[in-house]
DNA sequence: TAGATTGTTAATCGATTAACAATC
DNA sequence: TAGATTGTTAATCGATTAACAATC
């Protein structure tokens, strides 16, 4: 019977963790909402209600203790946990997001990485050696592996993740450019890297439009 | 006193504009809210109160005209214009979305990429050669560049961002894992992929609760 | 014209903010 | 104890959904 939280909650809480970690980093130990409210820019109240889905984790009259803060959120995202993860796509975001994401410092481990070009099969990435695709349905099976990173063209997403979910992974990470359908049981998080890119070309051109709408004095034509 | 535009609203809106791309490859002509409703996993309701927003783009008893639509939201997330781009940081995340992103498809036009890393100097990624971090503000000052992606550590972005705005850069799109604080007419997109991880976690975790909290019957103790 | 479907107003739902009693 | 600040309820605000009159 657990109240269901909010995606909204959801996706505040890897913020709230990046800056409770911050502030750990730095040694600070006890801290308010307020504190924390004008540090992050958002309401106070907004913090005590977002806190306050997974329980009380404050004193009144002190506040909140930042290292317990920090890890109960992490608890909370299931970073205490080891997750396996693998790359689908050997490609240049594949490769990049491999090197770049540091994926063990926060306990996914990183075990195995998959392309169709045969030219980059053996080739290693971050000591991964890459893989044939033929192989990938296996080594789901043979490793427990929880999170596949989808890092192929469109056109094939979706026919591999269905082969992924058939093989049992559990969750996707989904840098296609496509909507995937899947079970209920298997989490997919999109990143739509051109979706995001859009949205800023809106801000932009909103902002002309305004500023233009609201001084039209320079004489332009 | 145009009524301001939701966030949520503009969240969506490339999504549309994906769906009604592939419309219109597909030589469909027409659409209605309630097919695209069905299609898209959403109210008709809200498609039609989406575009509202943006005035009447449809016509009674017919639909919507799905190329005149597509149109028309390409030209309000403004991609009916040239935006000149540059990359900071030719690291593996930079050089990979040179390379995979097409910027070009969509009228932003890759101009520049700038690394501290001297070994990088000189090489060419898409065609572009990579120039030392101190050319930047010249460059963008010379080229009208306007939106700048920020692909370095979160250490030097905070500064970085600093230098792009004093050098008249309109946009950021930050993959830096920090928050920017720049003038209100700098637009800011922030894609925290280690923040899109920690959902994907989190949703895996709350999946393992509920079905353990649901099915405590497998005998494990 | 009759049927279909939009544009738009009204109703509902959910999320955010404000307020304050509980309590450290 | 007095002061501070949470946890939580109530009020407000905004976004989504439903309904339907306008109109193609």
């Amino acid at each position: 019977m657990e109240k269901e939280i909010s995606q909204a909650v959801i996706g505040r809480l890897p913020r709230y963790f990046r800056f409770l970690g911050e502030l750990k980093d730095q040694g600070v130990e006890r801290i308010s909402s307020q504190e924390l409210s004008r540090l992050m820019h958002v309401t106070a109240s907004q913090i005590r209600q977002d806190f306050n889905n997974f329980g009380g984790f404050g004193q009144q009259g002190y506040g909140y203790n930042v290292e317990y803060l920090y890890t109960a959120i992490g608890s909370i995202l299931g970073l205490d946990k080891k997750h396996h993860l693998i790359i689908i796509g050997a490609g240049n975001l594949g490769q990049a997001l491999a090197n770049y994401m540091n994926f063990e410092r926060r306990g996914f481990i990183f075990t195995g990485i998959f392309d169709i070009n045969e030219k980059l099969h053996g080739r290693m990435i971050r000591g991964i050696q890459v893989r044939p695709m033929e192989e990938m349905q296996a080594f789901v099976r043979e490793n427990d592996v929880d999170i596949a990173v989808l890092t192929i063209p469109k056109e094939s997403a979706v026919s591999t993740a269905g082969k992924l979910v058939e093989a049992g992974v559990r969750a996707i990470w989904n840098f296609a450019h496509v909507d995937l359908d899947v079970p209920a049981d298997v989490q997919v998080e999109n990143v739509h890297l051109s979706d995001s890119l859009f949205r800023l070309s809106y801000m932009i051109n909103r902002y002309d439009q305004e500023t233009k709408a609201a001084a039209p004095k320079k004489d332009s034509q």
